[in-house]
DNA sequence: CCTAATCTAATCACCCTCGGGGTGATTAGCTCATTAGG
């Protein structure tokens, strides 16, 4: 068996589909005790219920709007939860270093390293990921800005003489 | 095919500590992102 690159396709069942379609509609922006709930109820991982959401979301742009015209109760009640979010994970240094190391082996582990990377470090395979695509992101800002400044530089040069 | 998994870019939230950088978590993606597994 070769190292894998994705996890393997999660298929809900029926029941599953139902209680997360209903919950859906109910708050499309389900908060973290919210997603960890549902996925204790049809017996999933969190990550799984998060992704769920996400692409639900992202095709039918929940604008599904059940309620025809007569929604008008709470007006704060589709706010996108604002503060039940997940706890802020913080990675030890020598957690960090192990991250870093394999960031520069291969910035784009597929699922079998991250899982092994996350028992080495124990910590969930979720945050594993969340962290690469973190890294990933902040060194092409970083080096975009490294290469804005070098031209700025060139510029006041030119402008110096 | 259908849709779970993945990606980037932007943004929020919180910490540390007094102004703004650092970084984990969340979101959108627009003729509604792309890739790919069952």
């Amino acid at each position: 068996m070769v190292t894998k690159c994705r996890r393997s396709r999660t298929s809900f069942t029926e029941e599953q589909l139902k209680i997360l379609v209903q919950a859906f509609s109910q708050n499309p922006y389900p908060g973290y005790t919210a997603k960890q709930r549902l996925a204790v109820e049809i017996n999933t991982e969190e990550s799984r219920i998060q992704i769920w959401f996400q692409n639900r979301r992202a095709r039918h742009g929940f604008l599904e709007r059940p309620k025809k015209n007569l929604d008008h109760t709470s007006p704060k009640e589709k706010i996108p939860d604002g503060r039940d979010r997940r706890c802020r994970t913080s990675y030890s240094s020598s957690q960090l270093q192990t991250l870093k190391n394999a960031f520069t082996e291969n910035p784009y582990p597929g699922i079998d390293s991250r899982e092994q990377l996350a028992e080495k470090i124990g910590v969930p395979e979720s945050r594993v990921q969340i962290w690469f695509q973190n890294r990933r992101s902040r060194l092409r800002i970083q080096r975009k800005r490294g290469l804005e400044e070098a031209s700025d530089q060139r510029q006041n040069q030119g402008q110096d003489l």
